[in-house]
DNA sequence: TCTCTCGACTCAGAAACTTTTAG
DNA sequence: CCTAAAAGTTTCTGAGTCGAGAG
């Protein structure tokens, strides 16, 4: 790879070799287009040389997003207060809370439980069937309650348990802990093989296989109906593997497997989803057994002791065997991922605690102690030879200080953004390729948040990133617009096409003169002489860091920028303003998703409900004219009307109020059809068949009078004109904000909003803003999420990234 | 020096599972 | 109120980034 990637970028390299004349590849088209071209070399690299240093003493304080400490005045004090009953947790205030909030949770759990038994006594009077059930009710209402609000109290009690690390003076960070103390991994239960009556099929024979071949066939059968299935590498791979297990488990039956195409998976795949519906129709009740059951098996894993403070471990189970699913075009996909075994697990555990024992038989492969890194366990996977790793969770101390530090290296860069910004547009005019290269490849990575693009291997899927741009991947749409079209991270697919300053255009023509499609835009630059440039600039600076500030930064801007909107907003309102600033910092990123499966059928659902409403409002405004004609002329214009409704023509009318008239006869009926069974249950006499055919009737009767309205332009008035313009205005805003509801949706199908919120977005703005806001921020981050960010929940109301 | 490889960590979307909402 | 579907959350594991050290 690195030899053919040498080859293939003859034109630029030389050009830059040459140094004093790198001038020469050049020229020509492009000298006399861009006259700023000949500054001369020296002129080029010096100031930038002054401007690193004035850099790093951090003397510059002119950057542009001052708005820091003060900028937003406190929110009313009011609002605090009166929401703050509920949750005496958080106002327990800065000062006490270490030692206050443990006690104060002890008591609080013990004296709770008591309250519960209360409502016990009831009238006894009236219906005592209805009494029983009313009773019921009311008391599985309270024990939903009671749950609930024992739930809240666990979470906070946890909370409360925290280790408040970010109160502490952090010091060297090489040593990662003192002593370390865990339960090891858990390895997923050996292979059940199948009951003797269910086989694959050979070239129509059933073919009686060993546990280990049967096994790796399985892995297969459960995919049949999956894309992977339809994947030729996928199958080839899956085929090439199993015949080696094959080879030493050889069927029973004595059948030789030797194509793929006869094979038929299809009974197993069917055994595989009985199974799977069995599963799914266990009760509640039992489901929740066998997952209290798993727990408990589980729990020893689930945690270790670091430092003497209990932490959660992460992914202690091992992953279990399988075919491995590669993203995209991976050459890899499909092959077998053989299971793990004690053997191929070194533990990382401290001097003095007891090595634990596998949960199966065998030894592990290393016990080490190096307390420099955070692992518990890791192994290499076979197919890729990938390393694997067992971290603590994302909620732990040691995961929490590093993320909180990538948010404050992010912040950092505030403070020097601007000088950098200078200085690559500067050096996107240097006379050094490889300098002008870096400055473009920067430009890219600051105003598109493109991923660095490290170099990849030929067994990988061919994906790219900034510096692995290649001249296929780059468009140039004179004047100035550049279309990128590459699969970046995970075979997702970059589509963008941003209008770039004239000397990045002028740049990136250059750099793809006289390269083929398949060669590099930056023959002259890395990720790791980029990241040591950026490192030179701002300590600690990467490509990546870019990432999380621009992600950042546009959020706050983004909400900064609302905040006129949300004074007297509504919740759902406030909510609609956040998620409409993650999503498009989602789009920043490139963050995409798998437009649900349902998406279309449920946007239609809408479409149909929204004509439903339009029709509805029709209705009112027809209402309206036969009321009152000239409230009518007044407030709406014919000529728009018409013109929004037109796909509201008689026959879509015709059909929609038969369709109505069809629903609510079947309602009625019921409806009747249900009290009568009340009635006989308690012993009642049935309604009398009349009673319904009169409601019947009158259903008809009203739809008559529909179908007689229809085309006329009128409708008959219930209640006077003021009534119906009310009802009109209501209806206006449903449509609208259903309409609002609707784009929204379609808008974001493709767009994950989460891998933002949980890597990029620094969670201090959102509780920032949760504050300022009045909102709480349970509702904005998920169970996991708290428990992620516990650091950024104390910060004020005025906090800014 | 510079490049290459390895190791350890963050970030990524899909799948599985759970809770809420709609009908 | 009950069920089914949709929405939301958590788990899973593959795919990146990037520093360090060897050659």
């Amino acid at each position: 790879m690195p030899g053919a990637h040498e080859a293939t970028t003859v034109p630029a390299s030389k050009a830059v070799n040459g140094n004093g004349k790198a001038k020469k590849s050049k020229p020509t088209v492009k000298a006399e287009a861009d006259d700023d071209d000949d500054i001369p070399l020296a002129a080029a690299t010096k100031p930038k040389r002054v401007a690193k240093k004035a850099k790093i003493e951090p003397e510059s304080d002119e950057e542009v997003p001052k708005p820091k400490r003060k900028a937003a005045p406190r929110k009313s004090k009011v609002k605090e207060e009166s929401d703050a009953d509920h949750d005496s947790e958080e106002d327990g205030g800065p000062k006490k809370r270490k030692r206050s909030t443990k006690r104060a949770k002890k008591e609080e759990s013990e004296d709770e439980v008591p309250d519960v038994p209360k409502k016990k006594r009831v009238k006894k009077e009236e219906d005592p069937e209805k009494e029983k059930i009313r009773l019921r009710k009311e008391k599985e209402k309270e024990e939903r309650e009671r749950k609930k609000a024992e739930k809240i109290k666990k979470e906070e009690e946890e909370a409360a348990a925290v280790f408040r690390w970010w109160e502490q003076d952090k010091k060297d960070n090489s040593q990662k802990w003192t002593t370390l103390e865990h339960q090891g991994v858990y390895f997923p239960p050996p292979y059940e093989p199948l009951p003797p009556n269910v086989k694959m099929i050979y070239d129509g024979k059933t073919v009686d296989l060993p546990p280990d071949s049967e096994e790796v066939m399985g892995f297969y059968a459960a995919l049949l109906e999956t894309e992977h299935a339809q994947d030729e590498t996928f199958n080839s791979n899956f085929f090439a593997d199993w015949l080696k297990v094959l080879g030493t488990h050889p069927p029973r039956n004595s059948i030789k497997i030797k194509a793929f195409d006869k094979c038929d998976f299809r009974p197993v795949f069917q055994y595989f989803e009985e199974e799977k519906a069995k599963k799914k129709a266990l009760t509640t009740a039992e489901k929740k057994a066998l997952k209290e059951e798993r727990d408990k098996i589980e729990a020893p894993y689930a945690f270790c002791i670091i430092d003497g403070r209990k932490e959660k471990v992460g992914n202690f189970r091992i992953e279990p065997p399988g075919l491995f699913r590669g993203r995209g075009e991976h050459p890899r996909k499909g092959a077998l991922k053989q299971r793990v075994r004690p053997e191929d697990i070194t533990l990382n555990i401290g001097k003095d605690s007891a090595i634990p024992k596998p949960n199966m038989p065998g030894k592990w492969k290393a016990i080490q102690h190096d307390n420099t890194v955070t692992w518990l366990a890791n192994w290499i996977e076979n197919v890729n030879q990938s390393h694997k790793y067992v971290f603590l969770a994302a909620g732990s101390s040691l995961k929490g200080q590093s993320d909180m530090a990538k948010f404050e290296k992010a912040r950092e860069l505030k403070d020097y953004v601007d000088q950098i910004r200078e200085d690559y547009t500067v050096e996107l005019k240097s006379k050094v390729m490889a300098e002008r290269q870096r400055a473009t490849a920067m430009y890219f990575i600051d105003k598109l948040a493109l991923r660095a693009g490290n170099e990849k291997g030929e067994d990988e899927a061919d994906t790219v990133g900034c510096c692995s741009l290649r001249c296929e991947h780059v468009t140039l749409e004179p004047p100035n617009v550049i279309i990128f079209d590459f699969l970046g991270k995970d075979s997702i697919r970059y589509y963008n096409n941003p209008a770039v300053e004239g000397q990045v255009f002028k740049n990136v023509k250059i750099f793809k003169e006289n390269k083929d499609e398949g060669d590099p835009v930056f023959d002259r630059v890395t990720t790791a002489s980029l990241n040591k440039h950026l490192n030179n600039q701002m300590k600690g600076l990467t490509a990546k860091v870019f990432r999380t500030y621009n992600a950042s930064i546009t959020f706050q801007t983004l909400l900064d920028e609302q905040q006129e909107k949300l004074k007297n907003a509504t919740f759902p309102e406030k909510m609609a303003i956040y998620n409409a600033a993650n999503r498009q910092v989602a789009i920043l990123c490139n963050h995409q998703r798998a437009a649900p499966k349902t998406h279309d059928q449920s946007m239609e659902k809408m479409r149909f409900k929204i004509k439903g409403l339009r029709y509805d409002r029709m209705k009112l405004r027809h209402q309206l004219v036969a009321l009152d004609s000239k409230q009518y002329k007044k407030r709406f214009d014919k000529e728009d009307e018409e013109d929004e409704d037109s796909d509201i023509d008689d026959d879509w009318i015709e059909d929609y109020e038969t369709q109505l008239e069809k629903v609510e006869l079947e309602k009625a009926m019921k409806k009747f059809a249900k009290d009568n069974e009340k009635r006989a249950a308690d012993g009642q006499e049935a309604l009398p068949q009349e009673d319904l055919d009169t409601k019947l009737e009158g259903i008809k009767t009203h739809f008559a009078e529909l179908a007689k309205e229809r085309g006329t332009g009128k409708a008959k008035g219930r209640g006077d004109a003021e009534k119906v313009m009310t009802a009109l205005q209501k209806l206006e805003e449903k449509i609208a904000l259903q309409k609002s509801n609707m784009s929204e949706k379609d808008k974001g199908k493709e767009v994950a909003l989460s891998t933002s919120k949980i890597n990029y977005l620094d969670p201090r703005i959102t509780v920032a803003w949760c504050k300022a806001n009045d909102v709480d921020v349970r509702k904005m981050f998920s169970k996991t999420l708290m428990t992620k960010f516990p650091w950024a929940m104390e910060v004020e109301d005025d906090w800014k990234f």
